[in-house]
DNA sequence: TGGTTCGCTCTACATTCGTTGAGTCTCAAC
DNA sequence: GTTGAGACTCAACGAATGTAGAGCGAACCA
């Protein structure tokens, strides 16, 4: 294995246990100390690679490949709900820091911020209504309440549900705010 | 102004600069020296007064008079539908510090999932239903989104919108989660 | 094979935090 | 008016954290 490689690796490692760290205590209870002893490195390394927690916490919030899901203006609530569906029970560290630090982490709530005004932006165009951003914001908001409670305070009946039974109690609340009529 | 009351005072002021500095940056970013300085008062003061900051946290988020509201197993939607009104652009700055930290410091989500617990076995009453505790908590989950985005993260359509307007929005999704029938 | 780069570690510093114990000052009781 | 209690402050400690710089050892290039 060449240097380079083993230099990718090790970095590679880092993020993923900082990313980890993050999604399981939040920005500020997260130390350099912990991210470096959970990927089995010198706590100075992180610091050499990344130059700061700041941008240690940045780099791993950046999720890779989040592609914006298309737009068919009237069937918007079944593409919501079927992302979502496919979200619980499944998500990935990166988002989960970004929700757990966002509260307490001003980078984090500005990330978010300007994360979801793009998306209420995208859903809205699907919502032809005078008052679409606020449906599309109620939309986010709702999935954003859902997955807080479900994956990371762990309320009791929303774990043991099954993503199904979730999304199918949800879908006539959704149909009624992306209703296009 | 005898001793007694003026200690009263002083406690009461210290409380309500750690309400308000627990609402605003949370928990961890949260120091007994800033909510002393809030209260002008030496930050020894608020240790020898709460005994530790986890102990100020906890007295801090006791809301004083939350009684639980009637239900009325078929109107259940509207009493939500009004406690959403009534506490959006109101919130206690208790229950903003409680929703601000409980992501980050454990004992906040505790305390949280403990309350919500019981609020959702008490809405479940109201939705004879086999899944009536799974809706009652998606019911909790939504109406906690909405808090947060709103009052916290200050989602901008979310922030501009009155109470009524939100509420008229989600009247139709709260019905069919509190359907009876 | 010798030198140099580079991945990585060791040690340490400055700051900030929660927390403590001694001390000060004021007010109430006798 | 003296005394004592109690509200409040001062100064400091120990621990933890983000961060910086020097140094080590192995892999790469000549």
């Amino acid at each position: 294995m060449t240097r380079q490689e083993r230099r990718r690796q090790t970095e590679e490692r880092i993020l993923g246990a900082a990313r980890a760290l993050f999604a399981e205590v939040g920005y500020e209870r997260a130390t350099i100390r912990g991210v470096a002893a959970a990927a089995g490195v010198d706590p100075a390394l992180v610091m050499q690679y990344f130059g700061a927690k700041d941008e240690l916490f940045r780099r791993a919030i950046h999720a890779p490949g989040e592609q914006p899901l298309e737009i068919a203006p009237e069937r918007l609530a079944d593409l919501l709900l079927e992302a979502i569906r496919f979200k619980l029970g499944e998500t990935d560290d990166g988002s989960l820091a970004l929700f757990r630090s966002m509260l307490t982490h001003p980078d984090a709530a500005e990330h978010f911020r300007t994360a979801t005004a793009r998306q209420v932006r995208e859903f809205a165009t699907g919502i032809p209504r005078p008052d679409g951003e606020l449906r599309a914001s109620l939309l986010v908001a709702i999935s954003m309440g859902l997955t807080i409670a479900r994956e990371l305070l762990r309320l009791e009946p929303l774990q043991e549900a099954t993503p199904e039974q979730i999304v199918d109690l949800l879908r006539p609340a959704f149909q009624s705010l992306s209703a296009s009529g």
